[in-house]
DNA sequence: CGTGTTTCATTAACATGTTAAGCTTAATTT
DNA sequence: AAATTAAGCTTAACATGTTAATGAAACACG
């Protein structure tokens, strides 16, 4: 074994080392660099990710919407209100199923992404070259395969 | 090039392979494995890295806890108020600093961590059994690498 | 020694995470 | 078709994330 896992006495890892912390850890190292761009132009995270899957796919139901932007349907509810308030996004109700709501990007929320666009472009190449555009590959298969494993 | 990178016309890649949606769902999926026994002792996730934090070090200031244990100081001081109603930490006044407040964890605290440890143990062992322990290890160590070379 | 600065922690205010309950509309069953 | 069940979304309630402001204690230093 060329490295001894580091436990404490009954069981449990030591937090330093778990996935948890270090998936949170390092979550929270990448999003530290985006912070500044998304507060000057005063959006949220979570307010980011939704418009950006909403260029990807033009129109699509909340629940679909909620499963791309890994946001839970509640704060989901929430963050659509602002930016709807805001003029960017546009839910209208599903006429073929009264239960759904469809939402798509408005005009000025698709020139609010695009205005942001390469600020935001240039700073995961930043990333990418602080940390190496294969280890990030590599990285990114490993989160793969183990959603994979967890989830299948 | 092994792999076309997956962008769309204006220079941000798919949100589906990014680090921060990636490392957001690897975390999830991960979690998901023990909220059910969280959630059976009625306690938080966060209060639960506070105990554990705690378990290994004895005796700490907040600000020291907070950083192990990856909460903002605002979140950790409603927490220990928490906690601190629950009877499992306690928080007294530094003599030599006024300024600080030292944590420890009670019997009490001590005695429940010490409960739910072997449950806890046999979650992440299942997870290493899904994942394989050596590509746990190697994430792991991706991840070390992906936090000294965004912070250092 | 006193003033200005820094540090640690808390409070405030708002956004999101999380689970459970509720409401409306579809689909299923009989 | 009526009753039942399921699906999609919203509300509610509480915990945490996040930034800014505040208060108190320690430090720096002229």
């Amino acid at each position: 074994m060329t490295r001894p896992k580091a436990q404490d006495g009954f069981g449990l890892a030591q937090t330093r080392r778990t996935l948890p912390i270090l998936l949170l850890r390092a979550r929270e190292a990448v999003m530290e660099n985006f912070r500044p761009l998304l507060a000057a132009h005063d959006i949220t995270e979570q307010q980011w990710r939704v418009i950006r899957v909403l260029e990807e796919v033009d129109q699509v139901d909340a629940s679909y919407l909620a499963e791309q932007a890994s946001i839970l349907a509640p704060s989901l509810t929430r963050i659509m209100r602002t930016l709807e308030k805001r003029g960017f996004i546009q839910g209208v109700r599903d006429e073929k199923d009264g239960r759904r709501t469809l939402v798509h990007l408005t005009d000025e929320g698709r020139a609010f992404i695009h205005k942001i666009a390469p600020e935001s472009a240039q700073i995961y190449a930043d990333i990418e070259a602080k940390i190496g555009v294969d280890n990030i590959e590599a990285l990114l298969d490993q989160l793969e395969a183990l959603l994979v494993a967890l989830d299948g």
